[in-house]
DNA sequence: GTTCATTTAGAACAGGTGTTCGCTATGTCC
DNA sequence: GGACATAGCGAACACCTGTTCTAAATGAAC
């Protein structure tokens, strides 16, 4: 593909927004108009010029005989994620069952890009209520996205839940030679020295989805 | 939604396997030979029933002016948003361009799903450098989703260039009698107040992603 | 049967639309 | 400068295409 002219651009451009709006492509002189292009020939010349680059391909005398050949190779299918519950400092972390995978059982779903969770599988979602997990930059309301596994590596973000205290926690999680650090994401705070048998790992965290409004 | 005759049945399924074919919709007189249709005043008068139900959008005077809107498979693929560059604390927050809405052009794309930016338009994505954002819970490599606004709704979470500190923030803006107040997320954390003539709102934030990892 | 709404038929019109042609302007390379 | 490729311009042509009109066929309800 050669480096495409201004005007060139401003047509694809064109041509992209026009078929979002309309859902049928333009025609010459609406591009013509929209582009604010003096004449249809003109049009038509980088029109030819776009096809040989491979950016359009074009239908002999069809009226808007345009098709956009960039759009389509973008859009790779979204993810279904289940969201199985809610994870708050003072509540036991819901783990998936065979149940909560269920697609059409569980109470919610949300379509997740698939380059976000790369190849990974056994995804869930969980919403973050209140404030505890400010430490970890995660406030309330906010999706977390958890894989599930029993033991995580050095340094992951990972729900971990602590046995004595009754808390669930988001926290970097380091094995030291004597007991477990549990690092909060925000390198501000303090990190928190915790037993071994005391904390079990629920889930990894590999990614935060934040709503606003 | 009434019940359809056999051939307005026959001919939404036209338009549809053509539009997957050819990626543009059909003329008149494309679905009376696909369709077998002896004129085109009869398919005329059978597209004006099906967009009387509901089927498919007409423009008036358009060739090709069909939009099926049965194909409701649209509405749940993802979102294409382009990331556009960095924000920063101390760099100017880029500014989308005719160009940088370009989906061939765009240095990189994020396919985001429909329901986070639900019916929004204008919409492109910074990823954030640097710590200084932590006061709004978002961390050094997240991804903010932006509208581009140049004037926000109080209490909304905007990008805001400070003219005479040459910074860059993200912040909730609330206009005040005499100044504006900018208060950050992190409701722990004290608000700025900046005169108005010093702030500049260069869009509004949407929602925020964390790829963790 | 009559009456009425629905559907079909064919043709023609007016404007939309892709295409083509000759010509000019601009820039590049020797 | 001269030769050449690229890009733009405006007009005209021929076909495409949505629309409209009148008339006829069909079918349902009574």
């Amino acid at each position: 593909m050669k480096k495409l002219s201004d005007k060139q651009r401003r047509i694809i451009n064109f041509i992209d927004r026009f078929l979002v709006d309309k859902s049928y492509p333009p025609s010459i002189r609406d591009i013509q108009a929209g582009c604010k292009i003096s004449s249809t020939s003109v049009v038509d010349y980088n029109l030819n010029i776009l096809e040989r680059e491979g950016y359009i391909r074009r239908h002999a005398e069809v009226s808007r005989g345009i098709k956009l050949l960039s759009r389509t190779s973008t859009s790779e299918s979204p993810v279904p994620v289940p969201v199985i519950g809610l994870i708050a400092a003072g509540e036991p972390i819901p783990v998936p069952t065979p149940d909560t995978w269920n697609v059409t059982v569980a109470a919610e779903m949300l379509e997740m890009p698939r380059e976000l969770i790369r190849s990974k599988e056994d995804i869930y979602a969980l919403r973050v209520k209140g404030m505890s997990m400010v430490d970890a930059l995660i406030n309330d309301g906010d999706i977390v996205l958890m894989q599930y596994v029993s033991a995580v590596e050095n340094g992951e973000m990972a729900a971990v839940w602590l046995k004595a205290e009754k808390e669930a926690t988001l926290k970097k999680v380091y094995i030291e030679s004597d007991c477990v650090r549990l690092q909060p994401a925000n390198s501000q705070m303090r990190p928190i020295y915790a037993e071994s048998d005391n904390i079990e790992i629920q889930g990894r965290v590999i990614a935060v989805v934040r709503q606003i409004t």
